[in-house]
DNA sequence: TCACACACAGACAGTTCTGTCTACTGCTAG
DNA sequence: CTAGCAGTAGACAGAACTGTCTGTGTGTGA
């Protein structure tokens, strides 16, 4: 890799955090926050104790650190992209969310929504994890909100809250099993729009 | 109180096992199951740690007691036989159920869905305490199913699993701070039902 | 009055958890 | 070569948790 400063960078060593950021998203987003201990994750991720507690001064931050991950992966790397992608109108990158989920509620490692999960886990809002999971669960809705408003519909901000009732709905009922939660919501997610044209 | 048995019953003592149980209630509905320990609610319900064992063999029978008992009071106790007074037609009987809601998110002591909270907590449908947070939920939808029956409505089975996607957002987004959020699953509600007349 | 069942108080064992600390290793810049 | 830094391995402290056990008190039926 070509130098990108300087000459030479100093890089503390580029893996060991890398490696404890990578498997605290892999369990605390299958098994929940208070299920995982550090032992357990430390050996998991091949590090020593001493360099996750460098890295991080407590787990609360390292969670704080998983919840910022699974936002930028699957916030905005997944859902946001991957709707923006797949439909052809505004309206039907809205209903795209719901083919997404589909499919993820299919998978046999279907994990949930990580941010009401820990923010049900927490149970309070103003514990810094719990206020955390809510302020992204309100970052969701603002990707809702802005292609509502592309589509050019009726109070976006009503519309995106109506919205995310659905979305979370259909997540947990997907968790219950129910394999066909996601295409439920499409259904009432069309009736939604229609009502907000 | 006339006797029901021969002429005297044993009858262990009847106060510590309702202090448990009721106790147990207040705490688990609250905060959930893992953040409450056997020391906080023995010393809470003024009971000897020893009496607690006797009635219950474990932490988990325990919260099982507490998930059907949270049943008997919430889901049969409250959403159903309120649901069933307030409404004076089926379709409104249906309804009901978010007006019942939009009260409830009002609450300063609002706890959310014990079900859910606790489904998602453990984690896991084959863990017995996990398999009954599922069961106790599919009991709800059985609730709804009847109503929708009773309604006349398309396709029972389908409209439950639908309106309790409804009921399952409202009371997540609810436990966000969208105090609103009853109002809206109630518009959704009845797109809902016009779907299926 | 006596016996028994139940409840109380709380010490205790055994485990698990977070977070700290010590001692050792290996790489790299100067 | 050497100093420093980041990482490894794992013991350890201190707290919290579940579940057991001992010893004591008390109300009630026979």
């Amino acid at each position: 890799m070509i130098a990108t400063t300087p000459t030479t960078r100093p890089e503390p060593k580029q893996g060991a955090r890398e490696r404890i950021l990578g498997t605290a998203y892999e369990l605390f987003s299958h098994r929940g926050i208070h299920d995982v201990g550090i032992d357990e994750l430390v050996k998991r991720a091949g590090v020593a104790k001493a360099t996750l507690y460098n890295h991080f001064p407590s787990k609360d931050e390292l969670v704080l650190a998983f919840l910022e991950q699974r936002e930028r992966i699957w916030t905005y790397g997944w859902v946001e992209r991957e709707a923006r992608r797949h439909g052809a109108t505004s309206e039907d990158q809205l209903l795209a969310i719901f083919d997404l989920f589909d499919e993820w509620f299919q998978r046999d490692d279907f994990e949930g929504c990580s941010f009401v999960k820990t923010l049900l886990e927490v149970g309070d809002l103003d514990h810094p994890v719990g206020r955390a999971s809510a302020d992204y669960l309100e970052n969701i809705r603002s990707v809702v909100r802005s292609l509502a408003l592309e589509a050019g519909l009726r109070d976006p901000d009503a519309f995106a809250l109506s919205w995310h009732i659905l979305m979370k709905g259909s997540i947990v009922q997907a968790a219950e099993g129910d394999r066909d939660a996601a295409k439920r919501a499409h259904a009432l997610g069309r009736l939604l729009i229609e009502q907000h044209r």
